[in-house]
DNA sequence: CGACAACTTGACGGGCGTCAACCGGAGTGG
DNA sequence: CCACTCCGGTTGACGCCCGTCAAGTTGTCG
């Protein structure tokens, strides 16, 4: 299990990928309180229209943010890993307006929200750290809908791939070569909007054109420069995760 | 022409829906340096890639954020009206990630980015302002990822006339009834990620169903209840736009 | 070893894209 | 004031990508 320490540890390596903390800074984070919990995998962390009181950190496990249509079809709209602050984009609002869910067995730490509005105003260095980390999934948003809206199930699902794979190397999951990779094909296709059954069939060619493999929950890029070629993928969107790339 | 007054006025009006502001918050604003400037339609605001030193504000017009795919092919991930700050994506960043483009012949006013930072620094209730309407706008991108994901054409575009006559009506530009909405046929397009035929075709059911019908640039929403029934429409993504909904 | 989730594959159909042609209105220049 | 041009809207024919339905296989966990 994981301690108050290693949670305010966790924040920091994060936040010093996006700006520079000062060491007022870093006691400001290591006061917070974190209510630590384990929960299993499909377990929902936050709700739409539920009251927004406290933040909730990923510690360990994988996680997404999804929204459901009228006939309740889901579309995952950002995946998750550990590190990630899970409702900055919920901070300055009443109530949930997604669904955020994990999808392996996760660590969780909550904080409760008015501690991070106060870091907000009290330290200018977290706070642009916030921004920045909120911006960025704020960008990617946007390059989802520029997959969902005008690439083929091909290019979606590599883009997606692509994606991920720097995500996870930049913040030390894996390289961009190998990495775990937990999401059913049920998830990709919710993640992509189509269906299951198509991404089964795609996932196949792209497995045939020898550019990606998976082994069960890990993927292997077994040529980066083929995906990207397939994915048309320009990582500029990230900002470098707030690294220089 | 527009004034310098008249920009802070403009800004001050669109802070008030977010935030209670002091008059050293109002003197603040007041202080900024604004660059008017008159731009034709379809002119490029900010381009991709581009370095980010300043922000615009549209003081009059309609604008849209877009970014392209490997084949060129334009997927709209907004649209912006009168009051809108465009660069509020972009302000922690050092280069631009998507283009900022005008649909109509249009009034911007451009402030340094610094002086906006320096803002977010000593002033927190325009600080928290300016969070929230980024944060609503990146709600309103996952919504938009859930509509080109997950919605047929014509849940798709009624669900776009949806959200764009509410915010219309919000901030005050027209009536849920009857606004003005100059996008072309082919932006629906590029908004929906739906081609221009299709657009018209399904236009036509809408229109056919007696639930919408524009007059040039003008849309008139004949029956709401059954057009929001068609979207399948729930504002609360919106956050009331910082207004009590 | 039984139960269930996830993956796989095939047949078939439909929603939307593509191509192409035509129309109407607004702006422009002679 | 009229002819020309061009953009945007409109409609039809045709085809493909991807959804739907259904069945079977593999893997995993209790």
């Amino acid at each position: 299990m994981t301690g108050q320490e290693d949670v305010a540890a966790l924040l920091l390596s994060r936040f010093s990928l996006l700006t520079k903390l000062s060491q007022d800074d870093r006691n400001a984070i290591a006061r917070l309180s974190f209510d630590i919990q384990s929960v299993p995998a499909h377990h929902h962390l936050v709700r739409e229209g539920a009251p927004i009181s406290r933040c909730c950190i990923l510690l360990e496990g994988y996680a997404c943010r999804h929204k459901l249509n009228a006939q309740g079809h889901r579309q995952i709209v950002s995946f998750h890993v550990r590190g990630d602050l899970l409702d900055l984009q919920h901070l300055p609002f009443e109530t949930a307006d997604h669904n955020i869910q994990t999808i392996t067995k996760s660590d969780v730490a909550w904080v409760p929200s008015s501690q991070l509005q106060r870091l907000l105003i009290d330290r200018p260095a977290i706070a642009h750290a916030l921004w920045q980390d909120a911006l960025i999934e704020a960008s990617i948003f946007r390059e989802w809908v520029l997959n969902v809206g005008r690439r083929n199930a091909l290019t979606r699902i590599a883009h997606m791939l692509c994606e991920f794979a720097v995500r996870a190397q930049a913040l030390g999951l894996g390289t961009t070569d190998t990495f775990e990779f937990p999401m059913t094909q049920s998830d990709i296709a919710d993640a992509t909007g189509l269906t299951s059954v198509h991404v089964n069939r795609t996932l196949r060619r792209l497995r045939d054109s020898g550019a990606f493999e998976q082994d069960r929950h890990v993927a292997r890029i077994r040529d980066w420069t083929q995906l990207k070629s397939i994915a048309g993928f320009d990582p500029g969107y990230l900002h470098g995760l707030g690294i220089a790339a």
